[in-house]
DNA sequence: ATGAAAGCGCTAACAC
DNA sequence: GTGTTAGCGCTTTCAT
């Protein structure tokens, strides 16, 4: 059998009694072509199994319709930190793209510095760039918004970025959390998570305020204190909480973890030492993955929309894409609660 | 500010004073070249920020260095099914395809047929395409074979496969379940799984193996049972589990669950019934994803190494492209044995 | 409504 | 070692 070299739009034109361009314009539904002759060129296509070369086309046209989602599995899969959230994310954004016709180039920052993650578009391997996660790159995507490369951001979501961030309403997520765990009759608050994360950080300002309008009610009994992780791993979210419990008592009796995992974690920890949740203690998560409906006790759980928050991903990126600048949108977020509260 | 027009190889050729082969010779560190034209060129090209045209030389060369994968994100999507076991795979591929400098094109197959996931091979897309998981396509899969397509998938392990596969051996993870099972002296065996999946079938049959040959030992007084599930998600088991246990007794005292997320459910249906487990029923899972470790008891599970699975799957897949016929390979399994057994 | 010609940015063949 | 020429498969003027 000779060796099969695939259809070209030559080969289909000739095959066709037409010329190349009308091939071209037949495949493309331009109105400048016959209805007769467009059904034509399109029978001689498929009956030779005709397939355009995307990677001329994407020479030739201005857009690749391509878009690079840059996740980083390094620091997901080491510790096996499962949180797969993000994947729920990829998940939507996923959808999203597909609904548009738009292809996803899937990027690991492992490899590639920002600088040229960057350049991905610039080589026009992409249009745009969806960012899942700032993962301590902050500065470098400041850096990127300088350049002229279109691109979003899940993540904090703050007045003075110079990009476009979508994201859950963090503040809105602590403050729920503090609410009810007020409403539980706790006092004696704990907030783990890392701080120098923007969107962690902002969980706890919420978290914070709502528990400082409560002061006056409650005579200012309220303790409040910090457990701040720099690894949300299972494992070093479980040996910390061991390590509290033993420490000073009273413990606390109501705790917000910024992370499903990590609360489930602390619960563990707790229960080993003879804690009872939620008898002894309230514990909220954040995120309300899948596991946390199944975890004993299920896990009360801050939840935001994916499937919501990727589309707005994509559609935001498109308007950066056609030279529009969208604004950054914070997600409502809404309080799962279960019995772990 | 003047539009900016991303700089040519040509540009580059002009500032740094050479032909445009000749940068072209320099930026692939072609032995054809001084090192100080070499050297002259790269300079010229970073100061100026050049980046090469992707397109433009996947359009030239045979290969465009991109992999397409295919991962069926709907059916995790819409009964929030929570194994995550193929984000981990994923995550795999993607540092092996990394590893070789490969781009990754993630499709869903919600929006292509297989049929027009073939093409994007011969459309130049991609080189080559990685299916993780069959997903009941299996027809199709074989109907790919028969054309030239580059292809490896990640699934069921079966001599009589016209493609090749990487896959957990499923047989010996069923055998070890079972293996481990009767080492707790158990007698009432249950299997929960949608055997019309090849993977859960080999997982089945390795259980009854075990079984079986334990048979003549004990007095033929082993009892095997089956729940078929169509739906793998944690509230469909749920349910499934609840009615068993609503029904004839004796119940069984040793389930193995051909997923994690069953298992979890049934662990929690039974328990909810007032049963104790690992006490009176001792319960095996499969994946062994995250979440296993911190269920409440912690499940005991088969695991199979995605790291490796991604490797294999690149690897693999690079021969085929290279047109040499891969063989399928099955991963070893190993239990994972936890508290819920 | 259709065709002829040009060119996107790159690399491979061939000259020198 | 380097430059010249040609062409990958497509879309877009510009004719007709």
């Amino acid at each position: 059998m000779a060796i099969k070299r695939a259809k070209t739009m030559e080969d289909i034109a000739r095959l066709a009694n037409v010329s190349k361009p009308t091939v071209s314009r037949a495949l493309r539904n331009s109105p400048l072509v016959t209805e007769e002759t467009r059904r034509h060129v399109l029978d001689v296509a498929t009956k030779h199994g005709y397939v355009i070369n995307r990677n001329a086309q994407k020479l030739r046209e201005s857009r690749a319709n391509t878009i690079a989602v840059v996740l980083d599995f390094s620091s997901h899969r080491e510790n096996r930190i499962s949180d797969p959230f993000i994947f729920n994310l990829l998940a939507g954004v996923s959808e999203a793209l597909g609904q548009r016709d738009q292809d996803l180039l899937l990027c690991s920052p492992a490899h590639s510095s920002v600088e040229s993650l960057g350049s991905i578009t610039t080589s026009r391997g992409a249009d745009g760039i969806i960012f899942l996660g700032e993962g301590g790159r902050r500065d470098d995507l400041i850096a990127l918004a300088e350049r002229a490369v279109p691109f979003v951001v899940w993540g904090a979501v703050e007045k003075t970025l110079p990009y476009c961030a979508v994201g859950s309403d963090n503040f809105q997520g602590g403050f729920l959390a503090a609410k009810h765990l007020l409403d539980q009759g706790r006092s004696r608050f704990l907030f783990i998570g890392d701080t120098h994360h923007a969107e962690i950080n902002l969980r706890r300002q919420g978290f914070i305020k709502a528990l400082s309008e409560e002061m006056g009610a409650r005579a200012a009994n309220l303790v409040v204190s910090d457990m701040s992780l720099d690894d949300f791993s299972y494992g070093a979210s479980h040996r910390a909480a061991t390590e509290m419990v033993k420490g000073p008592r009273p413990v606390p009796d109501a705790i917000f973890a910024a992370s499903d995992t990590a609360a489930m974690a602390v619960i563990s920890a707790f229960r080993a030492a003879g804690l009872s949740v939620p008898e002894d203690v309230s514990v909220v998560g954040y995120n309300d993955i899948p596991a946390s409906e199944h975890f004993h006790p299920p896990l009360t759980s801050v939840r935001q929309d994916v499937h919501v928050a990727g589309a707005l991903l994509v559609e935001k990126l498109m308007l950066a894409i056609e030279g529009r600048s969208p604004q950054s949108t914070m997600l409502e977020t809404r309080l799962i609660v279960r019995a772990s509260s």
